[in-house]
DNA sequence: GCTGGACATGTCAATAGTGGAAGGTAGGGT
DNA sequence: ACCCTACCTTCCACTATTGACATGTCCAGC
């Protein structure tokens, strides 16, 4: 039931249409979330039939302009604040890891150094993309500030994992 | 295609049967890959059928025991070292951080403390088992250490964030 | 006036994942 | 002998997610 909260959250932020979440699902929210076009439209229907959102206007091309309503704003404040997120239980990257017994140390030690190095590269990328954006002190944009910060620290943390993965491997098989 | 691999990769390392492939995923498995009784046998009889699994022997119960073919152990090579890893493209947590201008700071900071604390008895509770388990040098038990060592980074980065991110927000908004 | 790209939605088939019901066997402890 | 628990598999209905196809409209620039 996370798409549904994700659609919410967007609208509470400001009306759009199917198209207008996608692009935002596309873009600022596309390491956090992610949506086809054909689940999130699907969703829209649910979502209105269940009037947690609702068609603020009509324009042209068809185009569907949605609005959260009181009850939808209301359950997004709910999941946010009374629903334990549920710890992560997936990461393909880890699960590689503990199967690296199956590979020769050297090919183990390449597969961290890669991964470090793709780690290195997202910090730098994050690095550079928080000093391009012009930060103010609206909501919005502390609240996206906190999450690249989340970013920037889990790119080091990788890259310094690896770093020391792949030293510790050296270490015990040579 | 994951599940598929997770399964070849357990048994690449010990044949087994459905039923002890699901204490493995529920156990060793379970903070990196999921997956329920009906998902895992319904896998077991793809893989058998693509010939990359085969029953090795059978046992009281209807048990079947499965293994590892050769035509599995090179799918299972070339996942781990020619296939990239996708980035990681959900995470629940951080998309209730986007939405956090939603509710009061106090409430935001609210969430982040709990938050922490999480992460906080997190890091904890792997230092024990950490400490609890009788480490070796053998293959399974170092890749399974560099796995143990990446989540008791990634619970203290979360620890760490948290903290920051509570006080960042008492800062700017009070 | 035409045309290409952006805007906009709908639908379908397939795979992945969840949860639970159903049915049965073997073996250790009392 | 009995029973309880662990062992063991199959099947089903539902939701979530992906990817592709289909269809059409508006508008800016030439």
């Amino acid at each position: 039931m996370t798409l549904r909260h994700a659609v919410l959250g967007l609208l509470a932020t400001a009306p759009g249409s199917g198209y207008d979440l996608l692009k935002r699902f596309e873009t600022a929210m596309s390491s956090v979330w992610t949506a086809t076009q054909s689940q999130l439209y699907g969703e829209l229907g649910k979502l209105e039939s269940a009037d947690l959102i609702e068609v603020s206007a009509e324009g042209p091309r068809g185009r569907k302009e949605y609005a959260i309503t009181d009850a939808g704003r209301s359950e997004l404040r709910k999941w946010l604040l009374e629903e334990k997120p549920p710890a992560a239980r997936r990461n393909e990257m880890l699960l590689r890891v503990y199967f690296l017994g199956e590979v020769t140390p050297e090919e183990a030690r390449g597969f961290l150094s890669r991964h470090g190095a793709f780690a290195k590269g997202l910090v730098d990328e994050l690095a550079a993309l928080e000093a391009s954006v012009d930060w103010d002190d609206s909501d919005p944009s502390l609240y996206g500030r906190l999450a690249l910060e989340w970013g920037k620290r889990y790119a080091a943390m990788e890259r310094d994992w690896a770093k020391w993965a792949a030293e510790t491997i050296r270490a015990v098989r040579g």
